[in-house]
DNA sequence: TGCAATTTACGATTTGTTTCGTAATAATGT
DNA sequence: ACATTATTACGAAACAAATCGTAAATTGCA
């Protein structure tokens, strides 16, 4: 069972899960040097997300050396299914299958995502 | 050429978007009761926030009476598509293959809607 | 050793969101 | 016409989020 507080990250707090999530590890510096790709701010504010984020829970860091290594206390796939749900919910009246073709229809998706759909969908109906 | 603002709604003015989405004109009072099955809140409360919208551009009224009529004046699917958008590129990694799999996986979704949906992918793999 | 650079800690500011109280205004019914 | 009720307008308070300046601590190197 995987742990997922039903702590709802903010805009920016996403933003440095991303980072965590593909880094793995990373200090905060590590962290803003990939936040200047998208976006121009300060390294206090940086670290001071991360400092949130600690004290609510969303990161985990390890303070045994001078600068901390900070990690991703929170799953990915939770939380993408949680902030899912919170959209089907919200915007498209409750029906997932709303939301997955408005998806399809608006959004490119690649012949190779298309097949591995339509596979997952005959795996989902045989069961 | 439907016109969307990018003017990303707020949580609330969501809420308040849906029902006048679903209503199609109404006024302050109509969209409150409905508001408080959802949650409770005052009155005030609810006009303020239509009134923010107003000034955001987010809804149109109607003033020529002394009970103003609103109606939304941004578009469902637009919002849906720009905060879809969104999604997918925050959470996502841009791929909405990614995401669609992912919706398919986690939440239910009825025979019929599978159906409906394996044949927009065909005629998407048509074109 | 001591200076420069890096990092964390702290707190303040700014900005946005949600909430509601109070007052002014208009409409309604007796 | 007057009292009651419904509505809008206004502004302030409470809260949350994002930003950054400054100081203190630590490290490494000249």
């Amino acid at each position: 069972m995987p742990k997922n507080n039903a702590v709802k990250p903010t805009e920016s707090e996403l933003e440095i899960l991303q980072i965590l999530w593909k880094k793995g590890d990373a200090t905060v510096r590590q962290v803003h040097v990939e936040m200047l790709e998208k976006k121009d701010v300060g390294y206090t504010t940086t670290l001071k997300l991360m400092q949130i984020m600690h004290e609510k829970g969303l990161v985990e860091r390890d303070e045994s050396s001078r600068t901390h290594i900070y990690r991703a206390a929170i799953n990915k796939l939770n939380t993408q299914n949680f902030l899912l749900n919170k959209m089907i919910h919200g915007l498209f009246g409750g029906s997932s299958g709303q939301l997955i073709m408005q998806a399809l229809g608006n959004h490119k998706v690649s012949k190779s995502e298309l097949e591995k759909i339509q596979s997952l969908i005959n795996s989902i109906k045989d069961k």
